[in-house]
DNA sequence: GGTTGACGGATGTCTGACATCTGACTTAAC
DNA sequence: GTTAAGTCAGATGTCAGACATCCGTCAACC
């Protein structure tokens, strides 16, 4: 399936033909349609395929050169980055859902101690959400598990702007909060800001992931932002490293 | 300063308009002079105070959209996106030397305890470069600090295919191992895939970070690849994570 | 009071043109 | 024969103007 077959497929769905003409270059470029290294046909050839205007084109390659997949070089052409395949794709970079990794690594996903509770939120997490310091959220505390293993013990803010202060977890299943979020609030999370630290492990903690105490632990701090570029969620996640380590692709700074 | 004058003051230095448009308004709105969640002036308006073209303008916002800073509303507006605190630009998803990383941060750098060997490859670095088992490589040793404090202990690795055997690190500094490989072998490292995991600090260790043994150490194992998509160097730093944190911005699964 | 529809304003897209840079080729000079 | 300068085609970079489409507002209407 060449690049104009698949974007005359999707074209009447949806508006955006710049996030459109992304994801179709992208696809091409990751399933190997476009080989690395290789030259992509000019602006003006490339447009009338895809059936879209030059300035769209470019706004869509803009997008691609940014993320590191393209580069142009002006008078010459431009080019599919020269890198090896992803070996792990969804790497920290995207956000994935716990369940969806664990499922994906041939694993059986779990959950235990699942609670929740209204609580006044911590000077932190008030802190990121941008809430008053005495703020009423509503904290999620449970235990990620794979293969019946503790995998990692996460706490989960929300604000009751969000969730409503009456019956806020109702139709949640346990599993995935965005899908809840998703479902029953109607907000969709598009991206996270995520700060890892590493930490020894409290004997509570130590206790439900079942290392020693004083292990070496990681940490992720996230807050999350909504498709209204709105803080909505504050998670604190302590991994245990000897199960879950984090992937990442770094690029070269483009300035 | 406004924007247009920002914009007429380094114009004539430097080709691509785009990305000068995409600084002078991230500087903005990171300096505060876009208050978060305010209105961008209209794109016809816009265009015209910076003095280039709507298309041209358009490709810019369409970066600072997909890095998040932006957010497009068709029949509304553009708005800065409402984040509490500004983004350390530059996160890890962007390679950084480290001793950029710690003068953004308004901190001195400096190495100590630098020294190299030729060493055979450990197990782990020879299988990630790909070389035999009992290859010879270039092992280089230091400690990174910030404002005299040891911030990050290093080991490198780099075979002898990429330095060569005889006189292999003539011409480094010290500091950055890029700049020593772009100058003066030739290699530029285009990106590095990264896991980062969570260690108790041996004695050893502690003792090089100052810290006490059986802290928690960030560790980041990464595995560099040329220009060429060839891997060329492979790294192993330990992380005082007192001093040190990591940040990201995770973004939702586009399929 | 609630619904409908017109309207202004904003982003999304298209078209066609010119500017400028790059690599390759041609040509002239030594 | 070798080297240097000049020319040219082709690519991205930028520009200008136009129309399409979506959204919130508000007046008019039932």
């Amino acid at each position: 399936m060449n690049l104009s077959e698949r974007i005359s497929r999707v074209r009447s769905r949806k508006s955006n033909l710049v996030l459109l003409v992304v994801d179709v270059i992208r696809s091409s470029v990751l399933e190997g349609e476009l080989s690395l290294g290789s030259k992509l046909g000019n602006e003006n050839v490339l447009s009338e395929q895809l059936d879209v205007s030059r300035a769209t084109l470019r706004e869509a390659i803009r997008i691609l050169v940014h993320e590191g997949f393209l580069i142009s070089r002006r008078g010459i052409g431009t080019f599919v980055t020269e890198r090896p395949a992803p070996i792990v794709k969804s790497g920290l970079e995207r956000m994935t859902s716990t369940t969806d990794l664990i499922r994906l690594a041939g694993s059986l996903p779990s959950t235990k101690d699942y609670s929740w509770a209204f609580l006044n939120a911590p000077l932190e997490a008030a802190n990121a959400l941008g809430l008053p310091h005495d703020s009423e959220v509503v904290v999620i505390t449970r235990t990620r598990l794979i293969d019946d293993q503790p995998l990692m013990w996460t706490k989960e803010y929300l604000p009751l702007s969000v969730v409503g202060a009456s019956n806020p977890m109702t139709g949640f299943d346990g599993h995935s909060l965005y899908t809840f979020l998703k479902q029953y609030v109607g907000l969709r999370i598009t991206h996270c800001d995520c700060t890892i630290t590493a930490v020894k492990a409290s004997p509570e903690v130590a206790g439900i992931l079942e290392v020693l105490p004083g292990d070496a632990l990681l940490v992720l701090k996230q807050l999350h932002f909504d498709q209204h570029g709105k803080p909505v969620l504050y998670s604190v996640n302590h991994h245990n490293p000897g199960l879950m380590k984090f992937f990442l692709v770094r690029n070269e700074a483009t300035a």
